[in-house]
RNA sequence: GGAAGCGUGGCCGAGCGGUUGAAGGCACUAGUCUUGAAAACUAGCAACGGGGCGACUCGUUCGUGAGUUCGAAUCUCACCGCUUCCA
């Protein structure tokens, strides 16, 4: 959500920023119901103080045993005017609210022109492509030998699921244990376990309701929950409605969860293999910060994610998203792309994104800035360090060999109880 | 599954229909004292929204929502959370 002020003073700034992303704010219309509003909140505060005001009459009146009933009659009557105008201001501000929540969030003005994903900017690459002295085979064709049997998810749960049996579950497991000590160990995350259902309130507080309900699983129940799309949901909410003490941040948190996407609207892409699946395992990354220090962070952020595809030996690079790609609650992302020799092709593995006071300001997480002694909004950043199951992709295609075996990288060597290479059978 | 109790400011905790935004304490900030610090004493100290260039001013907020009332932290109902007891 952005800042009230902006949809107010410098509208149009606002307007232009938003533009960028090819979102069109429509100026008149948010000037109108801003003007009205204003008019109902002023006419509403100033009979609620009239009411107050005979109220106060009245229990005057009362204690000194005067005759209350002229007083009482002129309360009602007031009473009654406020009920409405608290009625019509009500139904504006809800017009407004929805409107706010659809708004994204302003772009840093670092974040390069472009409308998709064709104008991406690449920052940086690591590492080079393998030489294959075969011809490569994508991680289905390597991994179903292995373990990876999609014909059982289609019956279990059907499409966009996968099933894994022995040494490749277990790669898949020690992705996972690798990413949360590394970060723990390394980089000063704390671990987090959280819920995996959430309530409607959370995913407002990270900006996935009320806009992207389509891509969110729900469970019915006395009170709906959603499966949540990605850790930085729970763990972000974890500062909802707390004013932190200055000395508390930074708060560098990661947690690895399963994921749940609906992938509505992604019919017919990435219907082949791991890449894009309804439940996945990620381990997340989230900070939260001082205003000040939230661009640092982010690139402190992306270096850790960073970390964990050079630990792996994987090739990669590095983009800035342009304008028209950058997520809903983000000001300025990066994604990291993992080289797949299969589509010859680098591939988004994680996302790191700087919301800054996007995802604070829904959730009231503030800070009380000793500068000021006011409490004031904390910046909030999250991205993936890294997605496992697309990691385990990278691995079975990049480390595969001629004879269909697929040798697992030294760093996860520890977490494999012996096994130092996939093997049919 | 049944019964009882509790949710108040950054934290603890009083208040249980009328000038209470809310006693007291802790924490925090400033001052006095001190070579300095601590202690003691004195003072200040909630958040959010609106209006005004501004001094300032109006309003909202006592788990959430609805209701009763001229007026609700205080009464009623529902929901959420926590605690205790019984099966």
């Amino acid at each position: 959500m952005l800042d009230p002020k902006c949809l107010r003073g410098d509208l149009l700034a606002t307007a232009a920023n938003l533009a960028r992303r090819g979102f069109v704010l429509d100026v008149a219309y948010v000037e109108k119901i801003e003007e009205r509003r204003k008019q109902l909140q002023i006419e509403a505060d100033r009979l609620r103080a009239q009411r107050n005001a005979g109220a106060k009459a009245v229990g005057n009146a009362k204690s000194k045993g005067e005759d209350v009933a002229p007083l009482l009659a002129q309360a009602q009557e007031w009473g009654a005017q406020l009920a409405q105008a608290e009625g019509a201001l009500e139904a504006l501000q809800n017009e407004l609210t929805q409107l706010q929540m659809g708004v994204p969030n302003l772009l840093h003005e670092s974040v390069p022109d472009g409308r998709d994903e064709h104008s991406n900017l690449e920052v940086r690459r690591w590492g080079a492509p393998r030489q294959f002295e075969f011809e490569p085979k994508d991680h289905v064709a390597v991994g179903e030998p292995l373990g990876m049997d999609f014909e059982s998810a289609g019956k279990i749960s059907g499409a966009r699921f996968v099933v894994m049996g022995g040494a490749l579950a277990r790669l898949h497991r020690a992705l996972i244990q690798f990413m949360l000590d590394t970060h723990t160990r390394d980089h000063g995350y704390k671990e987090m376990y959280v819920p995996y259902l959430v309530t409607e309130q959370t995913l407002t507080g990270t900006g996935q309701l009320p806009k992207f309900k389509q891509d969110l699983f729900s469970i019915e129940g006395e009170h709906p929950l959603y499966l949540i799309p990605t850790a930085e949901v729970p763990v972000t909410n974890l500062v909802r409605d707390q004013i932190l003490a200055p000395e508390s941040l930074p708060l560098k948190f990661t947690a690895h969860t399963p994921c749940f996407r609906s992938e509505a609207g992604a019919h017919g892409k990435d219907t082949r293999g791991m890449i894009r699946q309804h439940q996945f395992e990620k381990v997340e990354l989230v900070h939260i910060v001082r205003p000040d220090s939230s661009y640092a962070a982010l690139e402190e952020l992306t270096a850790h994610a960073e970390a964990i595809l050079k630990a792996l030996q994987l090739p990669y690079r590095v983009l800035a998203l342009c304008a028209g790609d950058v997520g809903f609650g983000s000001a300025k992302t990066y994604d990291l792309e993992v080289w797949l020799p299969s589509q010859r092709k680098y591939r988004e593995i994680s996302s790191c994104s700087n919301c800054e006071s996007f995802q604070a300001r829904r959730m009231q997480a503030r800070w009380r800035n000793p500068a000021t002694g006011k409490p004031e909004l904390v910046h909030t950043l999250n991205g993936s360090g890294v997605a496992i199951g697309r990691a385990l992709v990278a691995i079975l295609e990049n480390y595969q060999q001629a004879d269909g075996g697929v040798s697992v990288p030294e760093v996860l060597l520890p977490y494999m109880g012996g096994v130092t290479r996939l093997t049919a059978g």
